[in-house]
DNA sequence: AGACGCAAGTTTGTATACAATCTGCGGCGA
DNA sequence: TCGCCGCAGATTGTATACAAACTTGCGTCT
């Protein structure tokens, strides 16, 4: 918790606590703080020049995404999504996503397309450039094509809630992520996109289908599938 | 606001502000409180006895859920939502709860069957009594079967969605409803049950869909379309 | 008479003070 | 030596005080 400050979308001062919910949301979706960070208000307080008071409301937006837990007394830390919850995120990205894309490939106007080709391309860039910051964007980047999916839906409600199962994702894959990253395809990518150009929304949704069935299947979910310690202390793997 | 202390669930205490937002939430949906009624922090706290401290987080976490609107320094006031806001609600349900349907048809224990039929016997219940509050209870209770089949689906992210979807709902109808209620017909209710009994996760997420075009069918978006009030001056409907 | 502007009152935004709770360490006793 | 009790530090929960912003109504000027 050190290098945050710069990644905050100065926003327009006013909505300081906005300011700080949304450095913090990118610091953790970017995994720069890694599940199970305490988050101590008088720290982040001093980080941002913020009293407390504006640090709480930003924890407790964080906290509605689901990004972050809030326990009475106890504080606010960084998610550990369960195995449980995990596959809760993949189930409703299922069921959501796929008619997401459908909409998307019916409603997607040339101006649209052009924007997600762009994504595409910036992908492409930086999957070639090496270094931390460089996975970084690239994790950051995965997640966000199907963010810019659902904006083309144009439900604006689909597209909150599914910014907020794409952030668990990004702490699901953290926790139980194979690989460190790889997963999002980008060829996959391309080939949704493709769909959509062709106004193939059948094609489109079953592509989005087996593409998250793809991430899914670098999981692996074995890591305390109750509350774990049992299986942590006398499995040793971790 | 008058009499909305009575139906607060008198929650354990210690989480206050929890147990306030409730209160309110219940009172948005039943509709004892109407879209555009403004929330005024000091008036809330007396009548909760609470500081404005923690009726600020539970008006937060009510413009989290969507039933309450906050603009910077003009407080917090129940959502009015716009046509367009409306339409995406619904188009939302179309797409989410059909899916739910067929996963809790593929489910549902022979106790999960029992709990929905005893909701509806509720339901037919409170359809024979008349009175204001006969028709909250029936308003409330229509909404309430989709959460517990939700429930039975066994996905505690996507339940959280739909709660907001039908809170949301909520308002629409008392927005743009024709008819006050009737809407939800207990007979789709019932036969959406019965195929799930019958494990026809098919016809469940069919008989859902239809359900859900059948209730957006009895509403009229037209009631100021952009930010009303001249149709509203000049119509006077209302 | 109508419009503009100022001032009082109301309401929200933020900071801070105090109380309650939890955590960890150290001493005491078995 | 091990375990339990209790105190001290740290952290959160709640209340309150003060500052900033908005609303409203009155008075004055044109």
């Amino acid at each position: 918790m050190d290098d945050i400050q710069d990644g905050a979308t100065r926003t327009r001062a006013g909505d300081r606590a906005s300011a700080i919910r949304e450095a913090l949301h990118d610091a953790i979706v970017d995994r720069r703080l890694v599940p199970g960070t305490k988050l101590v208000e008088d720290e982040i307080g001093a980080l941002f020049k913020a009293s407390r008071t504006v640090v709480r409301t930003a924890l407790q937006g964080l906290a509605f995404d689901g990004v972050v837990t809030i326990e009475r007394n106890r504080g606010a830390s960084v998610s550990k999504p369960s195995p449980e919850e995990a596959r809760q995120v993949f189930h409703a990205r299922r069921l959501v996503e796929p008619g997401l894309a459908a909409a998307a490939a019916e409603r997607a106007t040339a101006a649209d397309i052009a924007l997600l080709e762009a994504h595409l391309a910036e992908e492409a860039q930086t999957s070639a450039t090496r270094g931390p910051s460089a996975r970084r964007a690239e994790i950051r980047a995965s997640g966000d094509l199907h963010l810019k999916i659902a904006a083309v839906a144009g439900n604006d409600l689909l597209t909150r809630f599914l910014k907020e199962l794409v952030s668990r994702s990004s702490l699901v894959i953290a926790l139980y992520g194979r690989t460190t990253v790889s997963s999002c395809g980008r060829d996959e990518h391309r080939a949704i996109v493709d769909a959509m150009r062709r106004r193939d929304a059948r094609t489109a949704a079953d592509l989005m289908r087996h593409h998250i069935d793809h991430i899914e299947a670098d999981l692996d979910y074995r890591a305390g599938d109750d509350v774990s310690l049992r299986d942590i202390v006398f499995d040793g793997d971790l």
